[in-house]
DNA sequence: GTCTATAGCAGGATAGAC
DNA sequence: GTCTATCCTGCTATAGAC
């Protein structure tokens, strides 16, 4: 109940999160960040010129987080090994924060290459592809194990599974593909 | 411009089918669809409860049409090519009809048995599913394959893979999914 | 069964005082 | 740099006349 009084980016920047993380992007309103802050809608405007200055620092935020995330979950391990703790890794990051990786992902004009932590972030799992394909750059692998995981993930989100629930579907699928993108150096 | 100044839950439906196509489902308003049919807005309500009462139609005829869409492309073929046809099929519908599409896989109520539409198509697909894993109600290997087919649809529907294109990645995680789900039955 | 009119709510954003 | 006071726009839904 005690406010700081001395409103900042970061102080801003941190509200917005909470309220990203309890009610989705949606739920991340002039009004609300204000009434979190103890402050007043207008005031907010000194420090973002828009609502859409807001969610893009939450999205570039929460990319950097799910990079963090990979890059411990598959440190030291070797190439099919890590694609899969990838996997469990993205999964996990989907589960425990939701609405967040609802922001992440949400629709973008098309071909509108996105600058900053996203790009890094698609680095990161083509290089974990290619070194399990045994190709550089493999872009086409890289996006059905994406596109897998992506899915996986937002149907499970969205309750499409229901009480029947996927047990086991994760890992099938999982394996399926890395032995499927596997390259195989000896037959 | 010529109005049938007859109002039917038909002439609703489609009405507010045009607008979902056009400009999704946000698009499918009472206004902008009292607007189309040359009605005011009010006059709807004689006709549908309310705005969620028009989406749930639009949300069951858009899974009776990809059902559809799926038996006609798989009809007679075996199992792995029946498998991979519904893939093609899938993206394409998701393709053709993105925001219909986006309507049927809504984030909805966790732990809630959708009646009705739904239930045919999950059906459908774990049919084919189960026809190549030799398994009857094969869930874990069903899921994995809707996972893939959604993850893919979204992802490029929502503009993520950029310029740079997918080229070849559908087929190569598809490829990878038929293969690794298959039943071997002479190893 | 359609109309006019309006209630009610929520949201982003701005002007100008202090 | 925060405040008060609005403005504007959008939406669903209802009341009551015709």
């Amino acid at each position: 109940m005690a406010y700081p009084s001395k409103l900042t980016p970061e102080a801003i920047v941190e509200a917005a999160s909470g309220l990203l993380r309890a009610g989705g992007a949606e739920a991340v309103g002039m009004r609300a960040l204000a009434s979190t802050l103890g402050v007043q809608p207008s005031s907010l405007y000194r420090h973002f010129a828009d609502r859409a200055a807001v969610l893009a620092v939450l999205e570039d935020q929460t990319s950097l987080e799910l990079n963090a995330a990979l890059t411990r979950a598959t440190a030291g391990l070797p190439p099919a090994d890590a694609l899969r703790a990838a996997g469990h890794a993205y999964l996990e990051f989907a589960r425990s924060q939701p609405h967040a990786y609802g922001l992440l992902l949400m629709p973008r004009a098309p071909y509108t290459a996105q600058p900053g932590a996203g790009q890094d972030l698609w680095k990161s799992v083509l290089a974990l592809v290619g070194a399990v394909t045994g190709q550089a750059d493999d872009t086409a692998a890289t996006v059905a194990f994406w596109a897998y995981l992506h899915g996986f993930a937002t149907l499970e989100l969205s309750g499409q599974f229901g009480r029947s629930g996927p047990r086991g579907g994760f890992e099938r699928g999982l394996e399926a593909l890395v032995m499927g993108l596997s390259h195989k150096d000896t037959p």
